[in-house]
RNA sequence: GGGCAGUUAGCUCAGUUGGUUAGAGCGAACGGUUUACAUCCGUUAGGUCAUAGGUUCGAAUCCUAUACUGCCAACCA
């Protein structure tokens, strides 16, 4: 045996991947015990490479798969990418800008085939990246979240929401943002606390405090509260308020939601760029006028359409908010209008989450999934158990969320994505999974929130698979815990809504990595742990052990370089025990029985032990406690069988000893070693499985395709 | 105003139905060239488990309050 002394995973891991992967082994047994064992991937974006959250996922769900296939269940792990709509536009707008290319000046066709083409690169380069941390997933059955048969399935289930009144087309104040050109979901909105001047300013008889003074020219009332006594003698009456551009008359109305002690308790009503007054309008639509758009897409004044021979409105006509609310300010304190003006006045704003400008609320006609009855039917499952949590406590997160649900719009106004099964014609409207085939139907140009088509992805992909039958409901849901309701409320949603069940039965949350002094990894701090650089220098298995050793479920990560080089040095460990084991037992050894009356007191007592580690171990991993199975079985390993047993026995190897002594000690060694690499391997898959190809007495073509041992 | 967490050794964190001297990794100190491994081995130091009450024979673990930290969700112009 000529085994050099310091295991060098780069020799090991690209070639017992390839023969792991050409064995067909990640590939479900056709005939598994007990149950089988499902889980479906978290779709990577096909947008850029994995970072280390996307190791996190691959470390945890692997060590599932490779255990229960061990356990001789019939395992799926199916693996995909997602087109990730609006995040691939954002990151190919910011491609195209450095190019100095207009993303709105290239026709839709030319931008969707070029985009296609973008993420089908990083896709590939993703999925060597995902074999290279050691995926064990069936690679014949990943998907891509734009093939046919994907979209077919998410057209098929949009037509039956919308036959079935819970997809709606509805004109309504929306989350616009100006820079990407597209509407927001609520969740996709970020609120930023910002400080703004609050202008005091008079219209009228009364004055009011505003923010947004540039919205003015689309006010269409004034409201109070109604038990405002500063005011009771001017509501339902009209005041006239000098705009700067005319004098107006404007109607006082009385709404509760008016917080009389908020600046002078009277404000101005603007339905088309304000979601409070849109809903104050909504309350009083007999009394006023709706909504009277005044600033365009762009984020400009567009007053000429309201005001077309105003010649004071052209001064303003064109300005962007920032300027306008400028110039408006200097106006109104020229034409006496400012009463006074606060500096300092701070607020929340809602902001894009991608690129952090303010968004712009727009009157706009979306498309909406009405959430109430959907949330009831996935909070009544998660009531009866059929959707488990790890840890319990995003339960209450999850009911919380689900509660206060709101319609969801699930239109974008961007090119890459799944275009919405609709078409037009005049006021007619068709929905349906292909075009009709009259003439003069136009398709809606807006495409699908992403999280559309991913809130269907466990269904739709075992569908597209033929394993719907099998594996769903899937066993395991595994993923991070910022997409709880992006993501996993969704598919719990939409899962029933379709199928009847929940699409797995378990939701293991991880949580954020943070580098060692807790921060939050980013490029612009310049703290990111890049996951294939960690693989160069320490190994696969090294960054997987610093990934799930002393972190708990849904809590954060941390992980630093001392830790990745700490478990490094595991795997030399178990590299160097097995030398030193297979030393001991020469290249003729053949497994055999253990006399265990003729046995040391020291083999009897390492018998026991792995037999209760074995037990411990497996007891934590189908409770999901990964990273108390981990320590456990390091423990075992280096402190218990390698510094104490692996001394103990050397001098019955030692030259002169009892021969028939040695051979039974060897037997013991043996098993025990055998066993303890088998309960390691999910954990750190390449060096056991390095130092199982080497053993004289490997059983098996794969230690992945071993039995766990049994208790 | 709301909701959810966290506060344990110098640092980063475990600690699953409450039970003997509270653990790990890294770091620190000291000592080891015995042929598996210096990516190693042995020894040691170090914590009133945030604070104050309570329940209990017994609490890091359960309850209440307080303080600080973090996160989530939010229609306050």
């Amino acid at each position: 045996m000529d085994l050099p002394k310091v295991f060098k995973p780069e020799e090991f891991e690209l070639e017992i991947y390839k023969q792991w992967e050409a064995s067909g082994n990640f590939s479900p047994s056709k005939d598994g015990k007990g149950e089988p064992f499902c889980v479906i991937m978290p779709p990577p974006n096909s947008n850029g490479s994995l970072h280390v959250g996307h190791a996190v996922f691959v470390t945890l769900e692997d060590i599932m798969v490779r255990f229960h296939r061990m356990k001789g269940q019939s395992t799926l792990w199916l693996p995909g990418a997602d087109h990730a709509g609006f995040e691939t536009q954002v990151v190919y707008q910011k491609k195209l800008e450095k190019e100095g290319r207009n993303w709105f000046t290239i026709p839709r066709e030319e931008l969707y085939q070029e985009i296609w083409d973008f993420t089908q690169t990083n896709k590939a380069v993703m999925e060597g990246q995902l074999r290279r941390l050691g995926a064990s997933c069936d690679w014949s059955k990943e998907r891509f979240a734009l093939d046919p048969g994907i979209v077919k399935i998410v057209n098929q289930t949009f037509k039956k929401m919308y036959d079935d009144g819970l997809a709606y087309r509805g004109e309504r104040i929306v989350n616009w943002c100006v820079k990407h050109q597209t509407t927001l979901s609520d969740l996709e909105v970020k609120h930023e606390e910002k400080e703004d001047p609050l202008y005091f300013i008079k219209y009228g008889p009364i004055t009011l405090a505003t923010v947004r003074l540039e919205t003015k020219f689309g006010d269409t009332a004034i409201a109070v509260h109604p038990d405002d006594e500063r005011y009771q003698q001017y509501i339902g009456k009209e005041v006239e308020v000098d705009t700067l551009i005319g004098k107006t008359k404007i109607k006082v109305i009385a709404d509760e939601a008016v917080d009389p002690a908020f600046g002078t308790g009277a404000v101005k009503v603007t339905p088309a760029h304000d979601p409070i007054d849109y809903d104050i309008w909504q309350r009083h639509k007999n009394e006023i006028p709706g909504p009277m758009i005044v600033i365009d897409q762009f984020g400009k004044l567009d007053l000429l359409k309201h005001f077309p021979d105003n010649e004071a409105a052209k001064k303003y006509h064109g300005l962007k908010i920032a300027e306008a609310r400028k110039v408006i300010a200097e106006d109104m304190e020229k034409a006496g209008l400012m009463v006074k003006i606060d500096p300092t006045y701070k607020h929340s704003v809602a902001t894009c989450y991608k690129c952090s400008n303010v968004l712009e609320p727009r009157v706009l006609p979306q498309w909406f999934i009405k959430m109430k009855p959907l949330a009831a039917k996935a909070m009544e499952a998660v009531r009866k158990g059929e959707v488990k949590f790890v840890t319990e406590r995003f339960e209450k997160i999850f009911f919380h969320w689900l509660e206060n649900i709101r319609d969801w719009n699930v239109s974008r106004q961007i090119v890459w994505g799944i275009r919405i099964p609709v078409w037009y014609k005049g006021e007619e409207i068709y929905v349906g999974e292909v075009a009709p085939t009259e003439e003069g139907w136009a398709q809606e140009t807006d495409v699908f929130d992403t999280w559309f088509s991913s809130g269907q992805w466990p269904f739709a992909t075992l569908k597209t698979t033929g394993d719907f039958e099998k594996f769903y409901p899937t066993t395991v849901m595994e993923t991070g815990w910022d997409i709880l309701f992006f993501w996993v409320a969704r598919m719990i949603m939409l899962g029933l809504y379709v199928t009847g069940e929940v699409p797995f039965k378990h939701v293991y949350l991880h949580g954020l990595v943070r580098d060692k002094d807790r921060q939050k990894m980013s490029k612009s701090k310049g703290n990111v742990i890049d996951p294939l650089g960690v693989v160069e220098n320490y190994g696969a298995d090294a960054l997987r052990m610093a990934l799930v050793f002393g972190v708990s479920a849904g809590n954060d990560i941390v992980i630093s370089e001392d830790k990745i080089r700490a478990h490094r040095n595991f795997a030399n460990k178990i590299w160097n025990a097995s030398r030193f084991v297979m030393m001991n037992l020469g290249d003729n050894f053949i497994p055999g029985q253990i006399d265990l009356e003729k046995a040391s007191s020291t083999d009897k007592a390492i018998l026991v032990r792995i037999e209760e580690v074995g037990k411990t171990l497996t007891k934590h991993l189908d409770n999901f406690d990964f990273h108390l199975g981990a320590e456990e079985i390091y423990q075992f390993f280096w402190h218990e069988f390698c510094d104490k047993y692996l001394e103990e026995i050397k001098p019955a190897f030692a030259e002169g000893a009892a021969e028939k002594a040695k051979v039974n000690t060897q037997q013991v060694l043996f098993k025990v070693w055998l066993a303890s690499i088998k309960y390691l391997h999910p954990f750190v898959p390449f060096v056991t499985e390095a130092v199982y190809q080497m053993s004289p007495a490997k059983q098996k073509e794969f230690l992945m395709i071993e039995d766990w041992p049994q208790n």
